[in-house]
DNA sequence: CCTCTTTAGTTGCTCAGTCAAGTTAATTCA
DNA sequence: TGAATTAACTTGACTGAGCAACTAAAGAGG
């Protein structure tokens, strides 16, 4: 596995942790998809979603606010929201304030199936990612991806629109 | 291994750990296919599958192998060589040994493409995840990340299919 | 006021990925 | 040997997300 030595090629103990890393990237968010998708039908995603409005006063959020805290394109978020609207578990409505923004609010039906899915969705987190770990890798993790983060906002910086 | 009671809703420590580990999730894979989409047309996946084939030897490898090489479904792989061979950077053939295995082969462009997009992806993985973190971190991630592995495959094990 | 611009959201188009069904080739074993 | 099974893909139908174009409501400036 390791190689040759051209302008800079990843090689070594580098090369080892990028690869971990990558796989925890590409297998982790399925992962925890399964459990919910099979158990309450919604994607990981989708439950941010009904986990910002149940948390928030009213239940309530306008979208781009809601936008912000799922970490999601308006796009993406519309789309999801007209799903979870056609499943009754929230609805939208004018902003009686500003006629150009949107208020979701969580509906009753949303908060029950929020509620079933919160112990689920605790489970999967704790087998897949905290029981395994030591408090001090916890920890570790914990500024490591805070550091990833602010490399991320630093280099271009991704952020949803 | 643990504090928190096992079927209580995630706090302190731990929340903010899946939290921040969440956003990275999120954020990481866009930021990391940002550079190579914008300089050479691949995806971080599509640069895997060239990368698994440069590596090995003839630059050939049944469809198969690959996709255990890119952690991916054989469906997924099958689309992305029909991409890859689309702009000729790939071709496949029927294996003369095995007439149900398909060989994937880099081509001498996609070669070319290859050792264009590596700097590229290597100075994103560096600039986006190695070179902020200290060589302790490095370790620690790995360390982790291959501990999280692991938890995965255990609990009802996600391997793509 | 009446344009001109900005803000907030939604939607058409397209593409990547999943699941399940289909195809063709090897294997098994009765 | 030949029918049934398994293996290795490929493909069709469908879903979710991104981008860009579009609509509607504020706000700004002259």
């Amino acid at each position: 596995m390791n190689d040759e030595s051209d302008a800079s090629p990843l090689t070594g103990d580098d090369l080892a942790t990028w690869a971990a890393l990558a796989t925890v990237l590409e297998w982790l968010p399925p992962a925890l998809d399964a459990g919910l998708a099979r158990d309450v039908d919604l994607t990981h995603f989708e439950y941010g979603i009904l986990y910002a409005l149940a948390t928030s006063p009213e239940r309530t959020l306008r979208m781009s606010v809601l936008a912000g805290y799922a970490n999601s394109s308006l796009s993406r978020l519309s789309r999801a929201a007209t799903r979870l609207e056609g499943r009754g578990w929230i609805s939208r409505t004018r902003d009686p304030a500003d006629g150009r923004s949107t208020l979701a609010l969580l509906t009753a039906q949303g908060l029950e199936v929020f509620e079933r899915a919160t112990p689920l969705h605790e489970r999967n987190v704790r087998a897949l990612v905290l029981d395994p770990l030591t408090s001090a890798q916890k920890q570790q993790l914990r500024a490591i991806s805070e550091r990833i983060q602010r490399a991320i906002r630093e280099n271009g910086g991704w952020a949803p629109r």
